[in-house]
RNA sequence: GGAGAGGUGGCAGAGUGGUCUAAUGCAUCGGUCUUGAAAACCGACAGGCUCGUAAGGGCCUCGUGAGUUCGAAUCUCACCCUCUCCGCCA
């Protein structure tokens, strides 16, 4: 959630010449939401600030009086004059609170659905037509036959089964049979392997369920409570995102200023609702309610997180340059961009079967919009300096399920075959090709 | 799921209605002493909010929330979490 107080900084950011609130503005509007939150925002904190004076000033004088009963007492006076004054304080002072209490709510209830303010750099754009493409890799392969999607490829090799799984749960989830199944395998242990050995991240498995504090953590709740499934009677909900329970790790806590960057390499299904994406990719691998994910989440230093950032999204193309996908990098513009996010880098790998590029990866500096919501600090060890909030950082380091398809599409030969790439050969026994039994 | 015990600062641990502004110890940091270090001694040592240009005030927080009271770490209720034992279980 945004900072109310930094709303009423004057200091302008170098970078722009803008105040924290003329940023904010510019970034509701941009992001297509009212800008007139923020001068809602600043009304509601003045309202807030007058409402606290008040309660606390009573308070003051409450202590100070039990204080005189308290000492007339061991003196062994009568202090019956002194109560009977504060008989009406009490009420009045407890009336007070509740303004208090109230005034807080209404102000946190606001910021929490607000955005997070977007960095400098985002690009303005009305849509995903307007992300900026940042650069391309890879080449993509000439295919001498029509190349096919990657459920008639995994059916017909019958390792992929999207009817039976229809039947036994529902739509959008899918067996993976045989080599499928190993394949998948041998991607989670290929991504874990390279982000703990290469990368730097120790490795990490959440629980697959977290509380409703923890997705307001992350600023999953309230906005997109429909997006989770919620286990009925439970204050559980199936994580949509390792990013939930790996990012509230630290929830509460205050870090060492020395041992930042942390980093984390999460391995997790993940789970999602799919509500209001009726009809969109209602085929094959790409929009399930389950799919698997390997996360990468960071915690680093405010003068750091932008670097940290694109070390982050080299670390995700890194996997994708190592099985020889064609990739390219793009940056969300203010309207695509997510809730939470200041700045955004999606990896879309190329699917010939699509013919199109499709997000595998979207990885995201969040600045201190959730470790103001989770409370998540660092403070210097040898300074006397207040805490900080941290920034905090994820991207997917892939999405399995999508890099499988990627796999499918990429590597198949005109008879429906599928080549392994090499870099997974040894975590699937050595098998080279996956044929048809 | 049943029974019991417990939750106090970075840690340990006192406190059972009003000098709690939370004792004491350990750890940490600064200083004195020392050639240097250790020991000893002196000092510092939570966070949030709020008023104030500042200096400096004030309010809140003893697992969480509600209640009793002029006043709650302390009493009452609910919830959460941890530990022990029993049951069940991969």
């Amino acid at each position: 959630m945004i900072d109310v107080r930094a709303l009423e900084q004057t200091g302008a950011n170098p970078q722009n010449g803008l105040t924290f609130a003329e940023e904010y503005r510019r970034s509701l509007k941009n992001r297509g939401e009212d800008p007139h939150w923020v001068d809602k925002l600043l009304a509601m904190n003045v309202k807030r600030k007058q409402i606290i004076t008040q309660q606390e000033t009573l308070r003051a004088q409450q202590n100070r009086f039990g204080e005189e009963i308290a000492r007339k007492r061991r003196a062994g006076e009568d202090a019956g004059e002194l109560l009977k004054q504060m008989q009406g304080m009490a009420t009045q002072s407890k009336e007070l609170e509740q303004q208090v209490l109230k005034a807080d709510q209404e102000l946190t209830d606001v910021l929490m659905r607000l955005p997070n303010r977007v960095h400098h750099t985002v690009p303005v754009g009305e849509s995903a037509e307007d992300n900026l493409l940042v650069r391309a890799s890879g080449v993509k392969k000439v295919f001498s036959f029509k190349a096919k999607e990657h459920w008639e490829l995994g059916e017909k090799l019958g390792i992929l089964d999207f009817e039976r799984a229809g039947k036994v749960t529902g739509a959008r989830f899918t067996f993976l049979r045989g080599a499928a199944a190993q394949l998948e395998r041998a991607l989670i242990q290929f991504m874990m392997n390279l982000h703990a050995e290469q990368h730097g991240y120790e490795e990490m498995i959440p629980p697959f369920i977290a509380n409703s504090a923890s997705f307001v953590g992350v600023g999953q709740f309230p906005k997109f409570k429909d997006d989770v499934f919620h286990l009925t009677g439970t204050d559980y909900h199936l994580i949509p995102t390792a990013e939930v329970p790996v990012t509230n790790f630290f929830a509460g806590e205050t870090l060492k200023e020395s041992e930042l960057p942390v980093r984390f390499a999460a391995y997790s299904p993940c789970f999602r609702s799919e509500a209001g994406s009726y009809g969109k990719d209602t085929r094959g691998l790409i929009r399930q309610h389950q799919f698997n994910k390997v996360e990468l989440v960071m915690f680093a230093h405010p003068s750091q997180s932008y670097e940290c950032h694109e070390q982050l999204t080299g670390h995700a193309e890194k996997v994708l340059q190592q099985l020889d996908l064609p990739y390219r990098v793009v940056s969300l513009c203010t309207r695509d961009i997510s809730f939470g996010a200041a700045k955004c880098h999606d990896l879309e790998v190329w699917l010939p079967g699509q013919n199109a590029y499709r997000e595998i990866s979207s990885c995201s500096n969040f600045e201190d919009f959730q470790a103001r919501r989770a409370n998540i600090r660092f403070k210097s060890d040898a300074s006397k300096a207040k805490p900080q909030f941290v920034h905090t950082l994820n991207g997917s380091g892939l999405a399995i399920g999508r890099t499988l398809i990627a796999v499918l599409e990429n590597y198949q030969h005109e008879d429906g075959s599928v080549q392994v790439p090499s870099a997974l050969s040894p975590y699937m026994n050595g098998l080279k090709v996956i044929k048809a039994k």
